[in-house]
DNA sequence: TATGTTATTAGCTAAATAGCTAAGTAATAT
DNA sequence: ATATTACTTAGCTATTTAGCTAATAACATA
């Protein structure tokens, strides 16, 4: 269960639009690392991507991209795991599975808590 | 369904902890504004609380708790709605509802992509 | 060993944020 | 009419953030 400090992580995390796209690239793979070319046995999973790939998508220098992905990981929302030069970087969806769960929770709780109060069974504008 | 820019207003309002935990006690119906004493007639949904009430359980001016509150509208997580002289609060749980199935979203969709890929229906360690 | 590649750290600046007090507005109560 | 209550707006300051360049670290390769 996600504590309210791990929660504030992500959505600051997730406040910034660089690293918000950041996030939606490495989530839904949009641009794998080229990593097949000079090491194709390498045991990367292929969705991973890796920082200078991410940030040749994006008009900011490297380090602040770094910086931005550093963030990501902290939040536990992106995994990352150096493999000799690169840094390969994956979606953490346990996080973000947990967090669909409490948004959920939160639903789901406030809506038995008007049927318990007002008796009905959905809500009516 | 949420764009992005919705979405960066979302996590910007839920950022902050003062934030956090006025939605958090917006949400869960923690203190209710005491609004019988002198207007039992009033129609106000009894979850709802006012400004200064929330205010009252933080160790912040009034003012800036007005401030975080005006966030929280412009998230669209909560609804403001004045009546008379006071300001009345309620959570937006159609916002929150949408926000839950994006995430939901995201974990599926990742699973199924997944599946796709590998030819496989669990994720193994 | 020297050179190139990939990424991080340090140190800087401009802009944004979160708090405050004081002043203003609008409705209610006296 | 005046005072009180509930809230917002304006304007201020300290702190944080997001970007940058330059320097450093770690590894790969010629």
């Amino acid at each position: 269960m996600l504590d309210m400090e791990q929660k504030l992580k992500i959505f600051k995390a997730l406040n910034n639009q660089t690293r918000f796209l950041i996030f939606k690239n490495v989530f839904t793979g949009g641009y794998t690392c080229s990593l097949d070319k000079k090491q194709p046995g390498v045991e990367v999973n292929p969705i991973a991507t890796c920082v200078s790939t991410v940030a040749e998508h994006f008009n900011f220098s490297l380090p602040t991209i770094s910086n931005h992905i550093k963030e990501l990981k902290e939040a536990k929302i992106i995994t990352v795991e150096k493999k000799g030069n690169k840094v390969y970087i994956e979606p953490n969806i346990d996080t973000i599975r947990e967090l669909a769960e409490c948004f959920q929770t939160l639903v789901t709780n406030f809506d038995n808590n008007r049927e318990l109060f007002f008796g009905d069974t959905l809500s009516v504008k």
